[in-house]
DNA sequence: CCTGTATAATAAAGATACTCTACCATAGAG
DNA sequence: CTCTATGGTAGAGTATCTTTATTATACAGG
């Protein structure tokens, strides 16, 4: 019984973690709309909001948009008062975009709720089984991204930044 | 020491799960840009894929879009030869779209390899680990869109295809 | 039965965003 | 101190999205 059991356990992970995907994009769709955002400008202000600082050409590789529509939504962003670039006094051919203050208070209360969840979710479980959880995390998305490499380039590229 | 690992344990789930989310949608946009489809277009293909079939409410609140949006990409998927509409002989205000057999021959290779990688990654795992993480990924979902109906209707509503 | 209201889907207009090509400035190699 | 690669922007043309209006059917109540 465990093994069969092991392979519908499987299968429901595979589920869980499609369908996890799935609302997790549509909750944070909805923060966008209530900032008045479309999806795009939303995915770039959530990195550079994570991250505190990003330059376009990151913005560009996470959210997967050409450079012009990248610089277009950092137009977007700034327009609205929420970013502001900078002078990238270590590569003078680039720009930083940096978060500004009141778009932080503007946003963080958003993720509040959800934050709260997710730690009272994550109570739930023993020191243990978070290890088991952070483990997948980290493998899984190490997983995907050589099979988007995979499917981008053809083939496996062996030197790059990750490991491979 | 414990304690304190814990802690941190759970900041590395939510890094994680965030990095995770954003390496699969890559992943699938890379899919889709192999199909020749934009984002929405597979989106809303991927779900009429994994279920066989969807009608355009459910394809309209799966992809977030507006109900006239859902029908272009419906009318798209359906000029590219992918799916065919179909009449809904249970309720015949709704329509059904399926998936044509041309176009699962073509998606499913493109899925083939991550569905092997996917599946080797959870080899590793023991029954009581797989268990671990599918009710994580249960409880995660259910956590994300109660916080999404939280934050477009403004309050919880009891009533409802979900629990809550 | 048949009337009122909600739901499913589509159509078309106008606004918005995306890709692509061209271009300028700077970096880094040889 | 050239040559090529990289970071970023600009503009044209195309594609997509939202919004409003419209048609057909479902379903509840009198």
């Amino acid at each position: 019984m465990a093994l069969e059991n092991t392979s519908e356990l499987k299968k429901q992970v595979v589920i869980g973690a499609r369908e996890n995907g799935i609302s997790y994009t549509l909750f944070r769709n909805a923060i966008g709309k209530k900032l008045g955002l479309n999806t795009t400008d939303f995915e770039g202000l959530d990195l550079i909001f994570f991250r505190g600082v990003a330059t376009p050409s990151e913005l560009s590789k996470y959210t997967g948009l050409s450079s012009g529509s990248t610089t277009a939504m950092i137009d977007r962003l700034e327009r609205s008062g929420l970013v502001t670039r900078q002078a990238n006094l270590k590569d003078r051919r680039g720009t930083l975009v940096v978060l500004n203050k009141e778009a932080a208070l503007k946003v963080r209360p958003l993720f509040t709720s959800a934050r709260v969840a997710q730690n009272k979710l994550l109570d739930g479980y023993t020191t243990q089984e978070l290890k088991v959880l952070a483990d997948y995390f980290m493998k899984s998305t190490a997983m995907f991204e050589l099979e988007r490499r995979y499917m981008t380039d053809g083939l496996f590229e062996i030197r790059e930044d990750n490991t491979a």
